[in-house]
DNA sequence: ATTTTTTACCAAAACGTTTTGGATGTCAAT
DNA sequence: ATTGACATCCAAAACGTTTTGGTAAAAAAT
């Protein structure tokens, strides 16, 4: 079943059929109707292929998941699909194409780039991941594909985001601790050039500073790899010399793994004599003994967000918005009150 | 830079530049390389959306991940992730179309084939989780889509199939627990419904039979959910009521989780008083403690086949394939030697 | 020397849409 | 009665390929 003999079926020119479904408002509201039931009574839906070959619009969104770095872990990645899953529902609805590609390196992710842009012809793409200067804002920028980041630059320019408020997070989580009467609070984080990390150590010095406490060096750490166990021996060596720390804030899951095994090795009962905080995710929300209290990291609604975003780019007068999901604390009752 | 524009520059007609990078032999090799070396220096590729078009194939390959039942976890989903970057590199060089879909329950799953099937019209599809009874099958066989599964289901009909050797795995397991002295081993597996939980079950009533051990029933355990905190109280009680055993097999990464909660509840030493042998996965293989040992689960190479399978099927005379993954043991020191 | 086969190329049709640029008829305003 | 605005429809062009059904020249076979 093609446009051209639904339109037999029907009476009416492929022109009137397509511009019907197509709600376009020179057509009477009765032929649309028409229409639609013939539509579907033949289960007619326009070949995409010759849509998007007529019209010049792809409707395909583009993303490329790195499986390296900070996402060479498959646990990362698994956070792509909650964010993906968060938009299904509506890339179903409105016949968006989503197009994923893989890349084991930034040679493989530059092609990957190309490819998408050149090849499939992507007119939107979401990006994720930035870094203080991302190469990948400009090569978008100089293709005119459009696109909304997950994450920010430190820059805003003139662009769509959605992300998690980081430093906001952070804050919260300091409030929570010094409430319970912690002090002597270290952070654990990952390596800065990632903006996240920045901003989350943004909101752990403006706390301190909030709260009168002095940013001690020692309670900061900075772990470069995402596997726990070298996590743990750097977090039991901060333990061991400062003796006095007696929360954990942790950036990622990973560390949050390491943050246990360090704690367990030193016989620090979690929730008890320590306490540890962290970002949500499906690891520390099951899997860990115990479950860590941790900030809650909305990924579907931050997809569906974007997605939204994207779709509002093709009305005229858009302008760059953006979505910064409010943080809120899921206790697991690994924070003690002291 | 189009079809056209670019034969234009060569001198030669449209028919004979699609024909040369089509790599048909009506073209002389002269010519081909000429057009190549143009299409290169132009950066000149078919647009996809016209191509598929006139050709009528789309070139394009759907998977449809369920985010319910066994994959409402997070982290299983990440098991299709590492399956599709196996394929990574071939999709890009063939110029294969990925269609992915999520679907929250098996009414969304049934309309998302709909989806792909109708209206994408994608040509091939791969198949997972596959069921003892699978209305999957039947309705791809209706729309002639050809597709590959991941997995098997008990009667093999006339398809193409992936799979790592269940049975086998479990026989391995047993061979390795055996050769360490084991003789009370238990089996914790997920609901049979799922083929390879039937498989691997087999492998385990099998391998007792091959070493004359009795089967007892306490000592195998079917776990309903996901949820580790839920399969470590019956791994619990299990163990409880049956303290001679010395090891425990596990079908999931999740019930493993749980057998680690279970074994430190009951103050028993992983490796040293009690045993753990899984199937591998990001979870045991890096974050529990201690990792557990396991056979491992080639989804990368598994991945690849399928597209491999997938390819083949365009040419002629192509009869159903299949690729069993031969398991192997990856010694983490969960298991003791007794 | 003639016929047949092979090689190398090409014009035009086809794929199924969307979009452009009218055309026709109706109704209200003049 | 004429004009203008509007509503409703449509024929044809366009999108960029692949494929079909050739032709002409060169090579091989007779």
């Amino acid at each position: 079943m093609n446009i051209k003999s639904l339109s037999k079926k029907l009476g009416l020119s492929i022109t009137t059929v397509s511009r019907a479904l197509g709600g376009y408002s020179d057509v009477s509201e009765k032929t649309r109707l028409k229409v639609k039931k013939y539509a579907k009574k033949y289960n007619y839906s326009p070949n995409p292929n010759a849509s998007r070959l007529a019209s010049g619009k792809s409707k395909t969104l583009g993303l490329i998941v790195p499986l390296y770095g900070l996402n060479a872990n498959t646990l990362n990645q698994s956070s792509f699909f909650e964010f993906i899953a968060g938009m299904n529902n509506k890339l179903y609805s409105e016949d968006i194409q989503f197009y994923m590609m893989f890349a084991n390196n930034i040679e493989e992710e530059l092609k990957a780039y190309e490819k998408l842009i050149h090849v499939q012809k992507v007119d939107k793409m979401i990006l994720h991941n930035l870094k203080t200067k991302d190469y990948r804002i400009k090569l978008l920028e100089k293709n005119k594909i459009k696109f909304v980041t997950w994450g920010r630059t430190k820059s805003l320019k003139n662009y769509s985001w959605v992300d998690l408020d980081n430093e906001g997070s952070v804050n919260l989580i300091m409030k929570y601790l010094i409430e319970k009467n912690h002090k002597k609070i270290a952070y654990i984080n990952i390596v800065e050039n990632y903006n996240f990390a920045f901003q989350r150590k943004q909101g752990y010095i403006k706390s301190l500073k909030k709260y009168k406490i002095k940013y001690n060096n020692k309670y900061y750490l900075t772990v470069k790899t995402e596997a726990p166990g070298q996590s743990a021996r750097l977090i039991k060596k901060m333990l061991i010399q400062n003796p006095e720390i007696t929360a954990l804030i942790c950036s990622t899951e990973y560390s949050a793994v390491g943050a246990i095994k360090a704690c367990n090795q030193l016989n620090k009962k979690i929730g008890k004599n320590i306490s540890i905080i962290t970002f949500d995710g499906p690891v520390v929300e099951t899997l860990t003994s115990p479950t860590l209290t941790a900030v809650n990291h909305p990924r579907k609604d931050l997809g569906l967000k974007a997605l939204e975003m994207l779709l509002d780019m093709d009305k005229k007068n858009y302008k760059p918005q953006s979505f910064l999901a409010k943080p809120n604390i899921i206790d697991r009752g690994s924070v003690a009150k002291i």
